[in-house]
DNA sequence: AATGAATGAGTGTTCATTCAT
DNA sequence: CATGAATGAACACTCATTCAT
């Protein structure tokens, strides 16, 4: 390639960021049902037919914007999982650890992930199908750190119920906090929810 | 009123309600979104304009719809507050009373949890500011019982964080097992989120 | 026919009327495209059914409510022009006392003028070529009476352009007295409007 | 501006004013009410939703049509009154001057006039309110004519009355003047209304 | 005859996407 | 690539008329 193509490169990698980013922030505000072509564009200082030679649609945007969150989410947990079985981490310290990765990827995406906690069921069947994918594919993940945990100490328990109790709780209280403008102090809310979750895990 | 009109006063109330059913049916499926007045209609085996001898408008079914939802989820709750205060039931009996409850009412209104939980965010913004209203209110009622819970020896916790953990527990728990169409059994489920949130909460 | 019958035949023709007076006040105030069927027979204190035993549309009721007005207008014109040419009556007496004649009808019937002269041309085309059709049938008698009044002195002039200004100057005057409520004194009205005509017509 | 933007300002222009000569010559034949969009677009050879680049409604169209006739009519008489006062036109002079203005105005702007005169109060109660509104300003502008012609010989009169006969004389003759599509001389026209309407105000 | 629920064709407006410039 | 005008299918809602009771 050019050094020329290489620039143009670039720059088309450069605009199509700004539409994801004009894209997001219109989503987030009015949805993606009520959001218009021309909000995006309008955002982006730029014209609507414009937008179609770097996206194809407009679910092809909301699909960009959301792509990655699966992994992301259960990325973070095989991290711990990982560094759990490895350095044999107390489980109170790992998960703290889990939380805190987590509060910085929730401050980081937070109108993406409100998108895909308070919207994305809502607009049509098929994001619906793919929201609960990704929510289950994050609780089966859990799980099977749930089910190791019994190594740990963890009381007998059904896992998949203490898995979707663990996935429910972390998305929304997560969802909370990131309404609420983050007023609730993270090492607070990480320490209670810890707290929380450990003790309704592990056996006394 | 005569008794025909008295006669007739029934049978509009049995359209009504069949429409309100039909649209649930519809609106489960397709979501609010996509579905149409004629979808609502064809299902119910009547016309496009009857539908506007009932409603006024497509969002009035949908809010008639999801109207009471609140109020049931609050009514629920406020009940084992009640008893709780009055009879000295043992937490995790009266916890366990109040799943109950919560199952058989998430049985029996499984689409219109479903709509809530799942697609009402999504519909606009509007609907937005409402769902989260709803939980917001189910959630603060919950903390008054978490504050109470104290005398009964809950450990020291920021009442916020457990009544928001409770809240997503139980309405991420419930939208999983609704979707899972009740797969797994509900004592099962009923002890284990007992358990699970009991001692979260409380002392050892 | 019968007694009964005809006290029925009698009762139906009063119900017809009602229907004709609802419709009539109804068309006034909102015009006839924005009557719904219902506005009418809510004033007439029935159903909408029964309003189609009676006629077999709106459209009917409408041309029941302005046929007539035609014959009306120039019944008028035409007993002017009889007693003129028999009793040899000087031109302003015989026009004092038709326009004496025209306040009153007009009076009588000033719904359903405002509706002729204000509204029907904007219903449909039908309807506008009608009016058109009346006034131009009007303003051919007028014309006929012109003619004739070169015996009594008139002076010499286009009769179809002076019949145009005396049906346009009556028919717009005395709409404007309707708006108006009848607020100048019909005296004033009648002496005025004569006396410009009569001057503007004949010889000095 | 560039020279591209200054062109594509004057071809949407250009577009603009190819929707109203459509919608004009479609509401002139058909009614506002019985006009569809479809039916304007299909005149203009575009597409429907190409209307609404240029107008945000039905309604826009039609009253940016009839916006501008109030000031035409009375912009007319204001300069007759202008040059009257000024010039000592003798009053035939200048009422003929004035009407050969408005019979070149009434052609210029024919099916203007005609949906004005005839359809405008039968569309809806608003415009029934702005015709009437447009008619009486006119009205009260030529009854202050009226008040200063006594000074040039006027015969005492009740100026309300004589100004509405001028008024209901000139839009009703010249009402009909277009619907026969001028078949009258317009000399003959204006000289016969001239001296019927001057005999009529004047004294002998 | 009276009622008012049922019907369904009809219409203004929106908006994702395309395309000429 | 950029622009924004052009396209037309889609849809909520209306309402004259019909019809079962």
């Amino acid at each position: 390639m050019s050094l020329r193509a290489k620039k143009s490169e670039i720059i088309k990698k450069e605009k199509r960021n700004l539409y994801l980013i004009s894209a997001l922030s219109v989503f987030e505000e009015k949805g993606f049902n009520n959001t218009r072509i021309k909000d995006i564009t309008k955002k982006a200082g730029t014209s609507v037919g414009n937008f179609y030679n770097y996206f194809k649609s407009k679910e092809e945007v909301f699909e960009v914007i959301i792509s990655g969150l699966a992994e992301l989410m259960i990325g973070k947990f095989r991290e711990l999982f990982f560094y759990f079985q490895e350095n044999k981490i107390p489980p109170i310290s790992a998960v703290k650890n889990l939380f805190r990765g987590y509060a910085k990827m929730f401050k980081a995406k937070k109108e993406t992930f409100l998108i895909f906690l308070e919207q994305m069921g809502g607009i049509n069947s098929k994001y619906r199908a793919k929201r609960n994918e990704i929510i289950d594919n994050f609780t089966n993940e859990v799980e099977e750190i749930i089910i190791k945990l019994e190594e740990f100490g963890a009381r007998y328990q059904n896992p998949k119920v203490t898995a979707r109790v663990w996935t429910s709780t972390v998305l929304g209280v997560f969802n909370w906090w990131i309404r609420s403008d983050f007023e609730l102090e993270e090492k607070e809310l990480i320490d209670n929810l810890t707290d929380f979750l450990v003790r309704g895990t592990m056996t006394d």
